[in-house]
DNA sequence: GATTGGCCATACGCTACCGTATGTATCGCC
DNA sequence: GGCGATACATACGGTAGCGTATGGCCAATC
């Protein structure tokens, strides 16, 4: 067994570097996640580091891979709907995805795609995640009766609306913020319906 | 005058490097912004960028001036309607800053706030920025009656869909996606209204 | 036609990285 | 109790970038 022997100082596994270059990631974005950067983080030297991956750019696909993983998991989880509980499963994506919630989430989000703006590896799997999140968003649109182009513009406006406001800053714009959430969130489930 | 007397090779002033330096921004973000990179790309040495520039910052600080005023003034341009002409002025606010057109500028839009998650100084024009643009988009609603808090939540739902559209990858979700952002613009503009 | 100021080139020291080469401590194992 | 493998540490050469110091060119001015 390699477990860490309860106790002693567990040595840094490959996830152990991941885990790392994804907080860093979330913080400074891609061109901060720098190994040398990493391994005063982690209390080790680089020699360590070069000893688990060929590379910067090992560790970078192996971020990207663990990323893309735990965003599908978490989608298709999210969106798993009980019959008749489309709706309420709709607010929570919506609630779940949105800004204030799971701040570290939506900065990794974000910092991935500013990577994927630049980096062919990385944009394939931004856009893969986009169209599993697009699927599933549309599927439980359908499950209400909704048409199925409206559904598939229901699920685009969704995302597109969560994503975008984590990029603004509208505090100063509004008092009751959550007010107007609340009435853009049933706007795009359609709640009326 | 210091005008280029026509014909001879005109001195890189100010604003030139402030220019090249957004193109570099659009294209790398702003950890791509370096003074030794813009100098090979205007074609002269860094000796000439620390006679017009303290610092890398004092660059900076100037594109992100530049960026504020002209931001602000586009926005005060595209948002002023004829009376009887929101809605159109509306849709028209949709198109312009809809990804596929004017590609560049949503590119430096993204790199700024990508820039903003990290820096104060551009966190401060960002904010401004947004406040503007969300103020004159809820001037439109109210101009055509529509309640002050709906139309403060259509306008932030407007803007937060075009940016949020910017960052995703939907090219394999649908065929026609035209179809769905013409759903999408009459369901935040309020047509059936 | 010598001087001055605007504009840029050259050369330098410094730091932060990357990747490699090689040394070393600890452990399981027979 | 020596041996190999694991998991690091140390030391090195190389590049890219920042900022500074200083020198040179050219136009306008007196």
């Amino acid at each position: 067994m390699d477990e860490p022997s309860a106790g002693g100082k567990a040595t840094l596994d490959r996830d152990s570097w991941i885990q790392a270059a994804i907080g860093v990631l979330a913080e400074e974005g891609i061109d901060g996640v720098r190994v040398e950067v990493l391994a005063k983080r982690c209390k080790v030297t680089k020699g360590s580091f070069y000893w688990h991956f060929r590379d910067r750019q090992d560790l970078l696909s192996a971020v990207l891979a663990d990323w893309r993983e735990g965003r599908i998991r978490d989608i298709t989880k999210q969106t798993a709907a009980m019959p008749g509980q489309e709706l309420d499963q709709i607010h929570h994506v919506i609630d779940v995805y949105s800004a204030n919630r799971n701040r570290r989430g939506i900065l990794i989000e974000l910092a991935v795609r500013d990577w994927a703006r630049r980096d062919a590896e990385a944009a394939v799997v931004v856009e893969e995640v986009d169209r599993v999140r697009l699927e599933l968003g549309q599927r439980l649109f359908l499950q209400r009766g909704v048409p199925d182009r409206e559904a598939a513009a229901r699920s685009l406006l969704l995302y597109a609306y969560v994503f975008g406001q984590s990029l603004m800053n509208y505090d100063h714009f509004a008092t009751d913020i959550p007010a107007l959430k609340n009435w853009i969130a049933g706007h795009i489930a359609g709640d009326e319906a």
